[in-house]
DNA sequence: ATGCTTACGTTAGAGGTTATAACTAAACCA
DNA sequence: TGGTTTAGTTATAACCTCTAACGTAAGCAT
């Protein structure tokens, strides 16, 4: 006697059809990318004809929206629970790449190049400042014996997007680093940039990681 | 007088042409990203009726193609004739950037989420070694006491993708620290992941490349 | 159990796209 | 001036998103 039976018949029977939705969904944009999902080819799929679909999704940014709501969704879960298994900054490093290499496309739907007609709801903004609290969190545990920069000055008077935490400003510029040191390992991997030059991006990514965490 | 004159009326019309198109179609990218490009469109830009482009290109594809290779072939050219004028890898750092917020989907056009089906032709890759040759030149005079780190042992062997340049295992990696970070902060910062965040992103690439200069 | 209501899925269609085929017209060139 | 080449045209096929109108069937209440 889950929860679902407090709910209607139709509205399981909904739930469970707009899951399934999101699955070819998901399906799709592993293979052809983001830009190119086809709502038509999803209800193909399906076996029913093409305008059904939007009984269940308002139209296709607003599937798109729901598959990067859920994305940030598995990022921030992931790496929570990541968090409180008790990792530290490396292994939590090493959990954001194992979860981007599980499905690129996913990653780069968040992180990627916006979709091209594409306009974010402010929900989303919400949940992605959620994973940003984490990493402030995690970067706590950041050595602090670098002297104060001039971009930490500036760090210190707007900290806006910190949203109330209290890390100091050498801790706000050291999660600055981490994401967008770590995000261009990343993208660059995901996009393809390296294949064909030979070396191992893993290793790259670990060299990254060890200067964020000796700096 | 110049050269165009050695050719038939009929080819000046024809590269007159289709540069127009390319005109026009950066006027497009630059507003709605590449992927929403639409030869259509641009055939009702110009007055003349679909079909018409074909006669010029042989599809969305080969004008994608004819576009990416033009933005590496700019960002090459800027590049060396900043080098030339005696830039140093400072001044390079800040040309790249002003670069890219020239026409930031440009840059991602590169650099960003790569279109699903499309694979980059030989003559391309060409055209990035080039400017990978330039940054590994610039790296050269970066300084070199720091310890030899276990990635650098690994690009000793395999540094195919220098090809042949005389750049030190430490000199490939810093080419790459270089490449990786300032991505980062940029493709960020032109995705509008930084946007509503309060702090300025220029200040943040300031930061990381003094981080490497000072490595 | 039977009727009412609601929601599902269907077809039809408007307007967009890429791309091909067939045809006209004009420009070039010998 | 006549023959060849090429530009641009329409028509068409096959996709796409999305709206509208319509039957049908499932759920719910009386």
């Amino acid at each position: 006697m889950a929860e679902t039976d407090t709910k209607t018949p139709r509205e399981r029977y909904r739930t469970q059809v707009r899951a399934e939705i999101k699955e070819h969904a998901w399906e799709q944009i592993a293979t052809t990318g983001a830009s190119a999902l086809s709502l038509n080819a999803i209800a193909k799929q399906m076996g029913m004809s093409g305008p059904a679909l939007y009984r269940y999704y308002d139209g296709r940014d607003a599937l798109i929206t729901e598959l990067i709501r859920d994305a940030y969704r598995s990022l921030a879960d992931t790496l929570r629970s990541a968090s409180a298994a008790g990792a530290d900054l490396a292994v939590l490093a090493h959990t954001l790449r194992a979860w981007a290499l599980e499905d690129p496309q996913r990653y780069l739907l968040i992180y990627g190049t916006p979709v091209p007609g594409y306009h974010a709801p402010d929900e989303i903004t919400l949940i992605s400042s959620e994973t940003m609290a984490m990493l402030l969190d995690a970067c706590m545990a950041l050595p602090s014996d670098s002297p104060v920069t001039p971009f930490d000055a500036h760090l210190a008077d707007h900290r806006d997007w910190a949203d109330g935490h209290p890390a100091p400003p050498a801790v706000l510029h050291g999660a600055l680093r981490f994401w967008t040191r770590l995000h261009g390992v990343l993208s660059l991997e995901l996009a393809g940039h390296f294949t064909g030059m030979g070396f191992d991006p893993a290793l790259l990514f670990a060299a990254e990681l060890d200067d964020l965490l000796a700096h």
